[in-house]
DNA sequence: TCTGGGGTCCTAGGACCC
DNA sequence: TCTGGGGTCCTAGGACCC
């Protein structure tokens, strides 16, 4: 029988602003989404002053100036790179890794002796600690959902050890008990209240539930989850995760924007960054999709929203012929006269590009396409994101998110290390 | 006047995740 | 003034085919 164990970062971007920046510690910090509108992290010092996830930032005005809360723009570049630095390191104790998600990684610990498991376990955790600043709970179980589970658990632990394992004892029951249904993984705020009405309250409720009723009310989703608390896996380790089926960027807007010439930009530059995203993964899309809206908040000026969708006459990932038809889509969709506060483009219809598809009628030679496309992405590699780009994103992104509360790229920036002074006083008393 | 049934593909919408 | 962004999977229903 698997046993599967997940590894979850704590507060993970607030964490990762406090490894380089201890005087954060113990105090209440806030990360917040892009431009600034919501929270997307919070220290457990935040989470104590009543501040909920996804809550928008100006509710919090008065909090954040009495409280003396920390607030920081998300630094993704900062993140995504201590994410792997955490990963590598619990890799280098657990080989077999499913990375989940930019904080979380699910362990096959198969192979561990049951008796040795939670200690090395342990090991590894503090090894995590000590090596990138990084505190991890650990969850662990005979299921991906009732590891989940045992990972809730580990965070609430007061006594410290931040591991918590399911699946070997008669607490079970009780456990999964004290465990509120709508905090089982794959079970949202729509299924819980649906649940409630049949009087499923807790985890236990849900793994005693009907199965032909849990599929009818619920769909095979729900029963799968069902049977993982059950302890039947239903799923699996996916070390080697599949290409992307959609690649989107989308952006609201700093300010509105009010011309096509700055929505064309705008544009331009989500297709590129999607085409590149594409690329990355050695796929071609066939489909392409436009998107444009003001803001759904404002009820004083007039709203429009609309999408354009684009096929493709053959499936391709070159930046200029991507860019040709999201501007060609975008001014089918176009109106004047409105506020736009949001903007994105989608790939869709993705395939492998490999083998090569032959294009009869892409007026550019494929081959001279890819490898212009490859020395772009080569250089914007090596040299900076951006340092080479279509003359269609223009120089001024006159939309660009607002970022006021930014921390340096300590990691990935020569720039932007971060500095120690040591203070020897040599000569002083 | 009678008016089947099964299969596939596509899309939109809804649920979920971090 | 101010409300994120990027994904997955499933289902129902319509179009179309034989």
């Amino acid at each position: 029988m698997t046993t599967f164990a997940l590894v979850d970062c704590n507060n993970f971007y607030a964490s990762c602003e406090r490894v380089f920046d201890p005087s954060l510690e113990h105090r209440p910090l806030i990360v917040l989404s892009n431009n600034d509108g919501c929270v997307v992290a919070r220290s457990n010092e935040a989470k104590a002053l009543g501040i909920g996830m996804a809550q928008p930032v100006f509710e919090l005005r008065d909090l954040i100036r009495n409280r003396g809360v920390v607030v920081r723009s998300s630094n993704y570049t900062l993140y995504d790179d201590m994410s792997r630095r955490v990963f590598s390191t619990v890799q280098s104790f657990f080989p077999e890794l499913e990375s989940y998600s930019i904080d979380e990684a699910f362990l096959d610990l198969d192979g561990i002796a049951s008796g040795d498991l939670l200690e090395s376990v342990a090991t590894m955790r503090k090894a995590v600690l000590q090596y990138t600043g990084i505190p991890v709970s650990i969850g662990i179980g005979p299921t991906k959902t009732l590891a989940k589970v045992a990972n809730h658990l580990a965070k609430q632990d007061r006594t410290g050890s931040g591991v918590t394992r399911l699946g070997t004892g008669a607490d079970d029951e009780s456990t999964l008990a004290s465990v509120d249904v709508g905090d089982v993984w794959g079970i949202g705020p729509r299924w819980k209240q649906t649940l409630a009405t049949h009087g499923i309250h807790t985890a236990l409720d849900l793994r005693r539930a009907d199965d032909r009723w849990i599929q009818t009310r619920l769909n095979v989703v729900g029963l799968r989850t069902v049977h993982e608390l059950r302890g039947i896996p239903a799923f699996t380790l996916e070390q080697a995760p599949p290409p992307r089926q959609t690649i989107m960027r989308s952006r609201s807007f700093a300010k509105p924007i009010e011309t096509w010439d700055e929505l064309a930009r705008a544009l331009a530059s989500f297709t590129s960054r999607a085409a590149e995203k594409l690329r990355d993964q050695h796929s071609t899309a066939g489909v392409l999709t436009v998107s444009m809206a003001t803001d759904r908040y404002r009820t004083d000026q007039p709203r429009y929203a609309n999408h354009a969708t684009a096929r493709l006459p053959a499936p391709v990932n070159d930046t200029p012929t991507l860019i040709r038809h999201a501007l060609a889509a975008g001014q089918r969709i176009w109106k004047e006269g409105f506020h736009f506060k949001k903007a994105g483009v989608q790939l869709t219809a993705i395939e492998s590009s490999q083998p090569e598809q032959l294009q009869l009628f892409d007026p550019l030679d494929p081959g001279t396409s890819n490898r212009v496309m490859h020395v772009m992405d080569h250089i914007n590699r090596t040299m900076g994101t951006g340092t080479l780009r279509s003359a269609a994103m223009g120089t001024g992104e006159a939309w660009i998110t607002r970022r006021q509360h930014h921390s340096p790229r300590y990691t990935t920036c020569w720039d932007e290390l971060v500095e120690a002074t040591a203070n020897t006083n040599r000569g002083a008393s």
